[in-house]
DNA sequence: ATGACGATTTACT
DNA sequence: GTAAATCGTCATA
């Protein structure tokens, strides 16, 4: 029996709107191949679009363009990875056309491989016990920072190009046995209260109830 | 050179 | 619920 090799995400597929982009990644399947050979893997739960210079809660907000968010303004499906906060970093897909500083947060997934290698990038413990509430890995990628932290994403992936890397990348879910997702959902953009009128876009796109999801 | 703050997480009262 | 952790980035000078 043969299985079909899972179809890699092309940058045809990264070329459109934030939101649009958004909104198609959940579901599909965020992959990090480490390089010792790791393969680390987690379904895409969770999601924020950022619509560039005129969203006021973007890093491009008013065309602004420094060496950090440099990588906003390249090709659809080039890695945006920043680090806040003096100790996480968040990973973003860029989309749009080049030279548009639009791109999508990865806020959350559901983790699929790698799940024991994860726990030990997040400092947690190996096993929990089994039963009582809520499963042990709910805390694992459960946040933009987090999933960092598991995957191992750091500023290192900053500019990667997943339509060409073989470190980080995103498949279709075809051929994989997984548990159908949940309605998705639209909600405004976590942590960015400060940011007038363009705070309460429902920019944000989560499957609703799943035990992933950040908050 | 300096200061304010952040697309967060964690620990603690 | 509130606050600390912790430092790169950006605006101002």
């Amino acid at each position: 029996m043969r299985f079909a090799m899972p179809r890699r995400w092309t940058r045809d597929e990264f070329a459109r709107s934030s939101p649009r982009l958004a909104r198609a990644l959940i579901g599909h399947v965020l992959v990090r191949v480490l390089a010792d050979g790791t393969r680390l893997a987690g379904r895409i739960i969770e999601t924020e679009a950022y619509l560039g210079v005129r969203d006021r809660a973007a890093h491009s907000f008013g065309g602004l363009r420094t060496a950090r968010n440099e990588a906003m303004y390249a090709a659809p499906g080039i890695s945006y990875v920043y680090f806040t906060y003096g100790m996480h970093h968040c990973f973003n897909v860029v989309c749009g056309e080049v030279d548009e500083p639009v791109a999508v947060l990865i806020r959350a997934l559901e983790p699929t491989e790698g799940i024991e290698a994860m726990r030990r990038f997040r400092g947690l413990p190996r096993r929990r016990r089994e039963g009582s509430r809520g499963g042990g890995d709910t805390l694992l990628t459960s946040g933009p920072a987090r999933l960092c932290q598991a995957m191992r994403i750091d500023r290192r992936q900053n500019g990667v190009d997943l339509c060409r890397s073989s470190e980080l990348f995103v498949e279709h879910p075809g051929g994989l046995s997984l548990e159908p997702l949940g309605r998705v959902v639209r909600t405004p953009r976590v942590g960015v209260e400060r940011s007038g009128e363009w705070a309460l876009k429902p920019y944000r796109f989560v499957v609703e109830g799943h035990p992933h999801a950040s908050r």
